[in-house]
DNA sequence: TGAAATTACGCGGCCCGTAAGAATT
DNA sequence: AATTCTTACGGGCCGCGTAATTTCA
């Protein structure tokens, strides 16, 4: 398996295009047409098909894509990033921690030029987490995350779980956007509360998602953190639940920043106070 | 980045050993040799050193292994069974489900050759379903697992899960070990079971680490399902709990095996009837 | 007519192999 | 003395670019 025909397939896939793809990498287009030709006669499969002036993946290309995406989204990103220069912190975390608590606390510093910021569901940074993909993983969840032995956690702070809407939450509101995160709050909602306990629900990865789809369906409402509210409040009703959530920093122990990592956990501590 | 020359060092690092990397990429030594070198200069960075008559990696070398090795061990795998024969499937399901269930069926089958089988923990077969690392995982959770849009989940059959260890579980035992996938069940007996309540508890990634720690703390107790037992039977004790576990199937919606991946389904509902 | 992909062909870089050398046990 | 990694150097492959051709909107 040629690993230089499936970045350029990567790129070719990405685009949909093969000049788009010979643009990316910086190479001619037949040079790119040729190697994708010897990688579908080295197996024997169609990965890509003519469409009009353009091409478009076949159903075994749409399948290598995602096989293979992740390396060159993720993996080739990082150890570039690791390579070039130790000194830069990887942090993926959720929505409200990467949008709102982080950007606040440099507000008035001027080192984030050290950090690479990646916003993502809380269950996709703790999985890049694991792969390395980051040093530093800000997350939420309703229950203590269980993890490997070389993965440390500290809490950041406990905060209550409150539901949110477009319209007025008892009376037209009919269905329900839950985040992974908060799929454990929602049940015992669900059991418990006569408002939620007749609703349909969507679950979805993030509570972005949920948030972006409230904007298409409004008659929808979803959970959110309450320490959080201050950034929505003109544009939501909101409802309290009642309901615990936790954040979390996660890093691998054998992390070299791990100094770098304490301090800014401090400092985000510090500010959510 | 040239990924060729991450793909050498990733055979360097698995086998710490740049005599054995050439060996399992059937290039010579002093190649090996020279693209890690060219790799270490591109970066200015030291990814192997000298120890003794072999290499050790440094730190930053061990961080980019991590980094890369999952599309060595898992992506590039899985794109070669998907280019070579679009027919062969490949799942992962957690050490139950892959070491005792499947094996059964397919004894007095013979179509086997067409499936590849991974044994690993549940949350990681659920990560590699998502990746199109697998077409099928097979898992097993205390709660209906949350999922993206594109993904199927079909139960398989609920079952009783039990405490199972080599000493007598009242009196002798002194600790658990918890996989992921129960630590749900953990949180509810921890909360009503005084068997439970006192004991101290590490939480492990699969059923299979937890038995294998039983075997080197003999001390210890953990939980799997009754359906398993007799598996075990003559060297564990149990103890009821009380408490359900599901077992489940989980494809993407648009895999092209849909078909086969049902019929498979059946087959296993009905050989744990 | 222009945008996109394919075909044809020659050049140059780079990757590999062989052989000899250095370091460690 | 045996094993492992490094250095030196030459040859061949293959991946790229240029230019011309084909296809489609």
């Amino acid at each position: 398996m040629n690993t230089h025909q499936l970045e350029i397939f990567y790129h070719v896939a990405k685009f949909q295009s093969i000049s788009r793809a010979a643009e990316a990498l910086y190479i001619s287009q037949p040079a790119v047409s040729s190697q994708i030709k010897k990688l579908e006669s080295a197996y024997g499969v169609h990965l890509i098909e003519k469409n009009g002036q353009g091409i478009q993946l076949t159903a075994p290309g749409i399948q290598l894509y995602e096989i293979i995406r992740s390396f060159f989204e993720n993996a080739i990103v990082s150890a570039e990033s690791l390579l070039k220069n130790s000194s830069v912190l990887r942090i993926s975390g959720n929505f409200l921690m990467t949008n709102f608590v982080i950007p606040q606390i440099f507000d008035h510093e001027t080192n984030q030029a050290n950090l690479i910021i990646k916003s993502t569901s809380s269950f996709n940074a703790l999985t890049e987490l694991k792969n390395g993909y980051c040093d530093l993983a800000l997350i939420s969840a309703s229950s203590q995350p269980v993890l490997s032995a070389d993965i440390s956690v500290k809490k950041i702070f406990d905060d209550e779980i409150i539901s949110v809407s477009k319209k007025p939450l008892e009376r037209e509101v009919t269905s329900l956007i839950v985040s992974k995160s908060k799929i454990d709050v929602y049940k015992i909602l669900e059991k418990n509360n006569p408002l939620f306990s007749h609703l349909p629900y969507t679950a979805v990865e993030s509570t972005q998602d949920a948030l972006s789809n409230i904007n298409i369906n409004k008659n929808s409402a979803t959970f959110i953190s309450a320490r959080f509210l201050k950034y929505f409040e003109k544009d939501y009703n909101y409802h309290y639940t009642g309901v615990k959530n936790g954040f979390y920093a996660l890093y691998k122990s054998n992390n070299f920043h791990t100094d770098e990592i304490l301090k800014l956990i401090e400092m985000i501590k510090s500010s959510t106070k």
